[in-house]
DNA sequence: GTGGTCTAGACCACG
DNA sequence: GTGGTCTAGACCACC
């Protein structure tokens, strides 16, 4: 799994940590009970200050997708698989959501939408 | 034109008023030259501090998108329709882009986007 | 005498106002006990707020220049000369001296204003 | 770089920052790249309010001039350089044109001008 | 009445 | 520690 962050993105570090490993495990590309990266390796490889990766990694723990291992570092947790997929869902939803709240406030129609969509859609990396 | 504010969401208080005058600039809901709410009727109405309203106003009118005709309150610039279509078409693209990048960066197709998008246009207010 | 202001300027339209009387006085165009526009009609003449046509005056007044005549408007004074001459010369040195501090403190050198002055030397209107 | 301002002049105080933040870096006095004081240090040492500090940087950083790293403070950008030589040269012509128009429409000739110039400008501090 | 500036102090998110 | 936002309230210049 290569995870990647934009220093200079509106959406805070430690945020897009975590969604790498969620959209990461959803996928498929890392099997629960997996070790994963200790803080301090993430952290060097991303050039972000450790504490950054720590934050990430607590709310991962927090919400059951990866667990401590005594003193062993951390591994995808048993049941991420289900909660990452669902998660992935809700946070793709919530942010579509407000985009097109927005478009829709700002007097654009579906129809634009969709084909401004069509245009923009990125291509695979 | 309605101006309302959500105290409670993620975007700033003083972005969300800057927006909603340039959709509203754009849709000509207000004409240039047409003068706008001054900082203390505003501030009483959407139940803001002045000084939010006055951050707001300021950061339009460097834009280019409302004037302040000293002691006689502001108005709306002459060529503020060019600069607020521009710009609306520049911050709903921003928004979605965001979106969809991830999107796909979660492993959605195009296909999928396009259905939940038809699902979740909201509608008219 | 012409008086014209310029509305968008930084400077105050009463002072733009004030400066006018006091540069043309001290230049003799107009005379010592010379009747001067009424506020209305002044205002009027520069599309401005009588107020601020009325502070103005107030000023002018109050600083020696001018004279009100019982209800018959206000005058030039007789010893309007005098003054206007003098403070024309302070009104041009003061402002000259916070160019020149700035341009000293952007690290200008005192030929190279002396060139660029040269250069913007205002062509008689 | 040290920055003074004299809270008692006309111009606004996060303005006559701003100007010194412009010069300094136009004079090489600061390197892009190089961190600057933080709001609360600066605001300590020319004893004003953090938030009137805030402004100034603010303004800066919509102008290009400084950067901000998320939760280790601000730095000078990296293309500060051009920006602000390109604004030292404009904010000084713009002043000293207002300074000139006004001596020539007193009346004054350039030579007087010039003379005048040579024996008001200030000594370098 | 208008906008413009400043202070004081609070709370928050981020690293 | 950092910057970002908001509130409260004050004073000012201008029209």
């Amino acid at each position: 799994m290569n995870i990647r962050v934009r220093p200079d993105s509106q959406v805070p570090i430690y945020e897009q940590i975590m969604s790498q490993f969620v959209f990461a495990i959803a996928a498929g590309d890392v099997q629960p009970g997996e070790r994963i990266l200790s803080v301090r390796e993430l952290a060097a490889e991303l050039v972000v200050n450790p504490n950054t990766v720590v934050r990430a990694y607590q709310e991962l723990e927090r919400d059951g997708m990866i667990t401590s291992k005594r003193g062993m570092g951390m591994e995808v947790a048993a049941d991420a698989l289900t909660i990452c997929a669902e998660r992935r869902q809700r946070i793709v939803l919530t942010r579509l959501r407000e985009a097109l709240l927005e478009a829709s406030s700002a007097g654009m129609s579906l129809v634009e939408v969709t084909t401004l969509i069509s245009n923009e859609w990125p291509k695979p990396l």
